[in-house]
DNA sequence: TTACCAGCCGTACCATAGTACGGTGTCAAC
DNA sequence: GTTGACACCGTACTATGGTACGGCTGGTAA
């Protein structure tokens, strides 16, 4: 009975500690719990608080860090998921950091082209006057201006109307 | 009487045909309505159908290509209510299109820099055996094995506790 | 004249990733 | 035995950009 404290300690920590040890909130944990994301701890006697092993703490950690490497939460499940599977093959990991990889490559292209047309917009500015002359609200009135780059667009249909 | 449907043509054309013709839904419209994007135009009568005149129609294709530039639709908002502001000036339009331009190099360098990592996690990964072995779940776990680049992540703060 | 389509309005819902709140319960210390 | 700090739960709300629905009306065409 002395020791009580002790055990508290062995069966684990408690959401707030759990949630500062992962350096996330309370209510995101719960919010993970929730989602799925991770499973609900273990509650001594059953029900009452829950007490978060390190395991978990890490596990959470893990989402934060896989967020980082631009994953959704969706997909840290699937991470998690295949963490936890016996079967899991090395290859399913890669192949999903592989799709992940091109996805922002593709994020990348997209917003570089967006920047080359700003930039061609700045540069066609001439940085004051009235607006009747602002070259860069013309350009995005008329997109054609923009010498077919514009095209790159998802709604290329618009410009046919 | 006789020409009433080409008064109606006068008076601009029905919210489903001017969605159409600026190629969105006709939730869409009303959406950027309720949102004071655009206004609600006159209504023949005082109620009614809404009648799109052309100039509308070109500021719902507005918005849309200013969304392709990466604008958001409170930032597309601004830039009609600069449009229609006599005191407007074009420097007002280029600022906003050069912290646009640089809000964009920013998500370009931090998605290079998340590419980056990816690669190299890539790069170490066996590409097949049990997932005990997995190189890319383990520095996903201990973000310290990516060799300070996943110091530059927001939550640096975790690594220390 | 009756059917039908289009428009109207308010409201609810989608995904994403949480954040906040209110009421209740428990636990420990003082 | 009372106070205070957490924890619990369900629910609602945040921002972003729409999408969908249900009931009602208005105009038109066969």
């Amino acid at each position: 009975m002395v020791r009580l404290v002790k055990d508290v300690m062995t069966v684990g920590l408690t959401i707030g500690k759990a949630a500062e040890a992962a350096g996330v909130g309370v209510e995101t944990v719960r919010f993970y719990e929730r989602e799925g994301i991770i499973v609900q701890p273990i509650r001594p006697g059953g029900r009452g608080t829950r007490r978060y092993s390190p395991v978990l703490v890490e596990q959470i950690r893990f989402i934060r860090e896989a967020q980082q490497l631009g994953f959704t939460l969706r997909e840290v499940r699937e991470l998690l998921a295949l963490q936890s599977d016996p079967a899991g093959d090395c290859s399913d990991v890669r192949s999903r950091a592989l799709a992940k990889r091109s996805e922002i490559a593709g994020k990348i292209t997209r917003l570089q082209s967006i920047g080359a047309m700003l930039d061609e917009l700045i540069a066609s500015c001439p940085a004051q006057g009235a607006l009747d002359g602002c070259t860069i609200l013309d350009a995005i009135r008329s997109p054609a201006s923009c010498d077919g780059r514009c095209g790159q667009s998802e709604n290329d249909e618009d410009e046919a109307s």
